[in-house]
DNA sequence: ATTATCATTTGATGTGTATCAAAGTTATTT
DNA sequence: AAATAACTTTGATACACATCAAATGATAAT
């Protein structure tokens, strides 16, 4: 939450704020086409957000973790469009949009946080696209590591060592690729020293190859 | 621009957007790194939003016409986080983003229309992802094709033939595929006699092919 | 503890799209 | 009108990743 408010105003961001809600590893937070009322900032946990099609076909949207607002998809429509799972046991604050609308017309800096979420948003899924289209599968993890180790190291966390909530197919559904394809990038990875892997637990071991193979050209 | 306002509140929108900007066909609206001031409301013409990577990478993040509402990529961090590229002599009105702002604190109408905006924008951003991620090269190009004459249809325009103001090279990026991919894909719509294409003009000679295509499995 | 289930790794092979190349077409410039 | 540049189409070949398959390792259930 943004800084700034007197003891009046963190008042009414702390009503508004007010319910909590739990979501066991594997429920769905929300999912897509359920009526949309409120955003959800996660206190704990790890969620992933997917759409599918009808033929059975998914594609992860993306991580979020604590810290983090979900829900953005439902405005548009006042239903939600896409799902939101609980990779681990997770607890959420549920913000009525309603409220956040108001106390936002009230706060302008409320107001320009909100419209930063969403911004922010639209500029990392720009990034994914960019990812998906015109990048090679190890490049993709590559991107993909050092996003997260830097989401975690904001947290507090290492910056060499992760671990993993999901699945390889659920990286390789984010990344557009087969789980398979993940593994072996994992597997190269490790052969060539830049990471350890046990699983879901990574060790960045040359945090320089990774970033060197997610962005080529800077080092020719 | 919504509706539901008033004289008084429609002659603060009107005075919102009071200025206008002329883009040739080529020009530059914004480019990434670009302070962020305003939003731009598109009169006439036609946008491509791209970003790029230092070795020259470039992936296209949408195509805009007219109607449509570009720059909320700029928000996050006050500065602009893609090019927007006018594909043709194009006009747009400008928004300069402290005046959205304050005038959305006093109409909730307006406020609600900004949110509504960049979640579209989010929501579409994910269907790109689940397009680029999961599809085949026809099921992208047919999306696409559907997509655009869903588009100009809601301006009144016909559903069965478009003009198109992007190059295969640009399709291809937007796409996530190269122009000779774009091409062969066109002209295997064109053989099974589902399209007509010559050059950048297409005609739908069978939209439920189209369909078909785009969503294989509710026909089966 | 044992079984069953799920996740991961690794190998062999297949395929969709990229790449390379050249010709054809349209638009722009002189 | 001719020349040049930009865009598009089509063919031949290459390659990155998908698919299929099987073994291994972890986790959960009985």
């Amino acid at each position: 939450m943004p800084a700034g408010f007197n003891v009046d105003e963190m008042k009414k961001l702390d009503d508004m704020v007010e319910k909590r809600r739990r979501v066991k590893q594997g429920e769905l937070l929300f999912n897509s086409g359920d009526t949309f009322t409120s955003l959800y900032a996660i206190r704990t946990g790890f969620f992933k957000t997917c759409v599918t099609i009808e033929d059975g076909r998914e594609q992860v949207t993306g991580f979020q973790m604590a810290g983090e607002i979900i829900g953005m998809d439902g405005i548009v429509t006042d239903r939600h469009n896409c799902n939101a799972i609980a990779l681990e046991d997770a607890e959420v604050c549920v913000m009525p949009f309603a409220m956040v609308e108001d106390l936002s017309r009230e706060l302008p800096a409320l107001q320009r946080h909100v419209h930063k979420i969403m911004s922010r948003e639209i500029v990392r899924e720009n990034s994914v696209m960019m990812l998906l289209g015109n990048m090679r599968a190890e490049e993709r993890l590559a991107a993909f590591l050092l996003n997260l180790l830097q989401r975690l190291h904001a947290r507090g966390l290492s910056q060499s060592e992760l671990v993993l909530r999901m699945t390889r197919e659920e990286i390789g559904s984010y990344l557009g690729l087969k789980l398979e394809t993940v593994s072996r990038a994992f597997s190269k990875f490790s052969e060539e020293g830049i990471i350890e892997v046990k699983q879901r637990y990574v060790k960045i071991l040359a945090p320089e190859a990774l970033k060197k193979i997610f962005n080529p050209q800077t080092y020719f």
